[in-house]
RNA sequence: GGCCCGUUGGUCAAGAGGUUAAGACGCCGCCCUUUCACGGCGGAAUCAUGGGUUCAAUUCCCAUACGGGUCACCA
């Protein structure tokens, strides 16, 4: 593969969502410009203004920038070969069509739409694949300069040989050859002088300078046709490369009903952002070594278009998870602080917490932000909990051991001031508390963790949660337990 | 249906004729431990099927099955 200056492209139509295999496909064809040293470039393929969304381009632009996937020629920055959104190139499309037709490449088709229909059908009902039956390929020129003086509504075709092979190279497929005969001289100009498609991305990669040509698999089976222009304009076709999809199971595709589809809603589900990247680069890309956490960089640099799958992945919400927990377990505990402090400001309205200690225990205890409001929720105020809690198999406790316990810390507890309430001094006290009685820790703490936070699983056990909540609170809390209990 | 593409544990996947068929997630067990996690150790679990080629096929070839894609004046 020539790698030298390359361009590749990122074309997306602006619905309004990034789906998350688009956003792959983005994500590789971001990361083979780099590798190489080239640009990657943005265009927006807005022709289709049925489907025009309303802020579908900053949903685009949005998704780009968050993920780090940052174009170096687009509608927003110019560029070179400009400009980069589809629907302002709309003059040029046609003058190439025409350019084709001059050189015996296409021709006009004056079929009526209710004529082609007409035609479907009766291939359909003879069992024959429907396509066009070329009526108008062989029109002689002077009938053809007649209809269009006579202003008469036409297409233009493509005017594909009707034998032999077409060949093309995919980076990862290989040679793939398909019969002529199997393509449909297809219409690249439409009745209303709009390119179609395929057409328009072909004319607009070649003046945009594409070199690397990476989109979804789906394409494979038109490739043939877009070399067939590439070849009539005397053009070099670009170095394609065809990624398979991303599927919800074998049979089903990601789907916006499932919430699984789009970008934006992982995010919302509490990943971050770099781990949603990370994980979606390893779905039908393998690494060569067994490091599985990437930064955007490190994917750039460990990047190989050989150890991309030729077969469709399927999208796994556990196994994301698990990256993306990962990537918080080895955040610095500051950056997981700043990160965290909104997630835990929902449930938990308290300043005057110790707020390092509880994101020192939130941290690897946390897959999803997502996860911590239910975390924290016992801080501000002490949940409703059943005396049963106290009772654990393997710590030997129960309420009635927790009586004791409980009246053995209070004491202690109350001998920290104020000034001195800290995690050390809770951790030191209360151990050589239990030294003294020569009890197992389980045996005194277990009780202390039910009664600060009334909760089984809670981040940090109970010299941790006295720390963060505080002398006042965890003294409370302990006596209530105590009442409770007798 | 025609054409094109694919198929290694539940999932992501390495492997490129001879391997005890990596690794990760998940699952199970054990250890650590004031819970749960984290961390450590161990375990169960895979080459779609049938034919070839070969001394030897997960690996090469051909079928079959299954899955996907595509056959628009959509993008």
């Amino acid at each position: 593969m020539n790698t030298e200056n390359i361009r590749t492209r990122f074309a997306p139509s602006p619905t309004g969502f990034m789906h998350i295999g688009n956003l792959r496909t983005a994500l590789y064809t971001y990361i083979i410009a780099k590798k190489y040293g080239g640009k990657f470039i943005l265009r927006i393929e807005d022709t289709d203004q049925g489907r025009f969304v309303d802020g579908a381009t900053d949903v685009i632009y949005n998704t780009l920038r968050q993920c780090g996937l940052n174009w170096d020629e687009g509608p927003d920055i110019g560029g070179p070969v400009g400009p980069y959104v589809q629907s302002e190139r709309m003059s040029i499309f046609k003058e190439y069509a025409v350019k084709l037709v001059d050189s015996g490449h296409a021709y006009y088709c004056f079929c009526t739409k209710e004529r082609m229909d007409k035609v479907h059908e009766e291939q359909a009902a003879n069992g024959i694949t429907p396509t066009y039956d070329r009526h108008c390929r062989d029109l002689d020129a002077d009938t053809v300069k007649k209809m269009l003086d006579e202003g008469t509504p036409y297409v233009i075709r493509q005017k594909v040989p009707m034998e032999g092979v077409t060949v093309f190279h995919d980076e990862l497929y290989g040679d793939i050859t398909v019969e002529n005969k199997e393509l449909d001289d297809q219409i690249l100009i439409k009745q209303d002088g709009m390119p179609t498609y395929n057409f328009a991305n072909v004319v607009d990669d070649h003046l945009m300078g594409i070199t690397h040509v990476v989109r979804g698999n789906e394409y494979l089976s038109s490739t043939p046709k877009y070399n067939l222009l590439y070849q009539s304009f005397g053009w070099e076709p670009p170095c394609y490369i065809h990624v398979e999809r991303i599927m919800r199971d074998a049979t089903h595709k990601l789907s916006k009903r499932e919430g699984d589809a789009y970008f934006g809603d992982f995010v919302e589900a509490g990943y971050y952002v770099p781990a949603i990247l990370n994980y979606i680069a390893l779905l039908g890309w393998a690494p060569k070594g067994e490091n599985e956490i990437y930064t955007l960089d490190e994917l750039i640099e460990e990047f190989s278009i050989d150890g991309l799958s030729k077969s469709p992945s399927i999208f796994d919400a556990v196994k994301m998870k698990a990256i993306n927990a990962e990537w918080i377990r080895r955040m610095s505990h500051d950056d997981f602080k700043a990160l965290a402090i909104p997630y835990i400001a929902k449930t938990c309205k308290r300043t005057d917490i110790d707020f390092d200690v509880l994101v020192r225990t939130l941290q690897p205890r946390t897959e999803l932000f997502t996860d911590i409001p239910e975390k924290v929720d016992f801080i501000d105020v002490l949940p409703e909990y059943d005396n049963e809690l106290y009772f654990n198999k393997k710590m030997k406790t129960s309420a009635e051991t927790a009586v004791p316990a409980l009246n053995a810390i209070l004491p202690v507890l109350e001998g920290i001031s104020e000034e001195n309430w800290n995690e050390e001094n809770i951790h030191s006290a209360l151990f050589a508390e239990i030294e003294k009685m020569g009890v197992k820790n389980g045996w005194m703490l277990w009780p202390l963790r039910v009664a600060l936070s009334g909760k089984a699983l809670t981040p940090g056990g109970g010299m941790e949660l006295a720390a963060v909540i505080g002398r006042e609170e965890s003294l409370a809390r302990i006596r209530k337990g105590l009442v409770k209990l007798t």
